[in-house]
DNA sequence: CCACAACCTGACCAATCGGTCAATATAATT
DNA sequence: AATTATATTGACCGATTGGTCAGGTTGTGG
């Protein structure tokens, strides 16, 4: 019987994996074809194809093609919103801005199909997300406005208008990954190397730390 | 005869002004059409709605949908250079940038749906205008980037890397028009006032010139 | 007024799309 | 070994797409 038991949580434990391998097979597969043709211009075909899968068994485990997309913009979503953690505790503007910079720019190249996916969504009026935006984003963006204007009010930094910061440090850092093309043909065709995404983390956090007047 | 060759003037310029006429509404639908769905989404059919126009009239000034979006980007990215022109001329980095903020910042705000075909172009790896990235882009880049490094060069500026506060500029200003849709869902829903476009130039302005040291 | 060119458009077409389904194969339970 | 649940897939379907075209209308120069 403990025999039974053991082989059977094993097999049991071999089928999960199977759902949870395609499902992951299928997301990423999804999250680069929406990322680069669009939502529009996806099809379920060219993401079976990339995935290795029948096209049909892409609707086994997802009914419809917005049920695979919104998938990929909630993965991606609790990402974004995660990176907000280096923010928190934060004894003052040089750390938790630095540390959010950096946090942000590491999902960029490690992320860039999942960012694209985020802002094409967005760009279109956010058709799937819009009570993310709504809610969530908008009591994390509330929560930020009044630590930064805590740190001001404590004269740790320069009175800047918070908000205008915020869209500022999002712009800037998601710029890598979303405009990666562009950055990537004006750098000889060539992807950034560790030493380039260090320069380009140095000169953002340069920028704006000083910007803020917390470096000389 | 006078008379007739005056005649002839008018009605010819009438022919004229007919396919220069369509050809602008056309654009204009298509440019929000674009913006609004991307390329995979648009369809000719919601562009010909949009234009007040049969959709077999599109295909008579405009062969494909790839020509009609080829036009659109090239019109937004002529608009994008020669906001560029505030950056020539200046004196110092102060006026230079600041005249770019400008620039840059109204071109978010009254080409909304330019901005957004823009950037759609290049998350999807720009398909179509990759030998505009790879020449004029470039040039203008190069251009700009030996002009800051002489700001720096004469002590005007601190000492950053000109490339990367480019792409600061561009990821900033665009924000405002690419994720204007998440920017006016965090403005309670309303799109920006002529006082809050002011502001956020100003909030933009003054965290970028302090952070290049062109500020106390 | 005539002839020619430019402009307009309803009807149509092949291709492709997202999605369905019945039949089959594989794994798990008893 | 038999049964049930899950996973797989080729073939198919209605709907929509970009694009075509023949036949019409309108404007233009002689």
């Amino acid at each position: 019987m403990n025999e039974n038991a053991q082989v059977s949580r094993i097999t049991k434990a071999k089928r999960t994996d199977i759902r949870r391998e395609n499902e992951r097979v299928i997301l990423a597969a999804a999250e680069k074809v929406f990322a680069e043709a669009g939502f529009g211009g996806a099809t379920m075909q060219l993401i079976a194809d990339m995935a290795g899968l029948p096209k049909a068994n892409l609707h086994y485990y997802f009914a419809t093609k917005e049920d695979l997309y919104r998938k990929v913009v909630h993965d991606i979503f609790e990402i974004w919103l995660r990176a907000a953690d280096s923010f928190d505790n934060a004894p003052g503007p040089k750390e938790g801005i630095g540390a959010y910079v950096d946090a942000k720019m590491d999902i960029s190249r490690r992320h860039p199909f999942g960012s694209k996916v985020w802002a094409s969504e967005v760009m279109h009026g956010a058709p799937v997300i819009q009570d993310y935006l709504e809610t969530t984003l908008r009591e994390w963006t509330d929560g930020r406005i009044a630590a930064i204007q805590r740190w001001i009010d404590e004269g740790k930094m320069a009175p800047v208008n918070p908000r205008h910061l915020l869209y500022m440090l999002w712009a800037t850092t998601q710029h890598y990954a979303d405009f990666g093309h562009q950055v990537e043909t004006l750098n000889d065709g060539r992807a950034l190397t560790d030493r380039q995404w260090r320069e380009a983390k140095d000169s953002v956090k340069t920028i704006i730390l000083r910007g803020i007047g917390v470096l000389s």
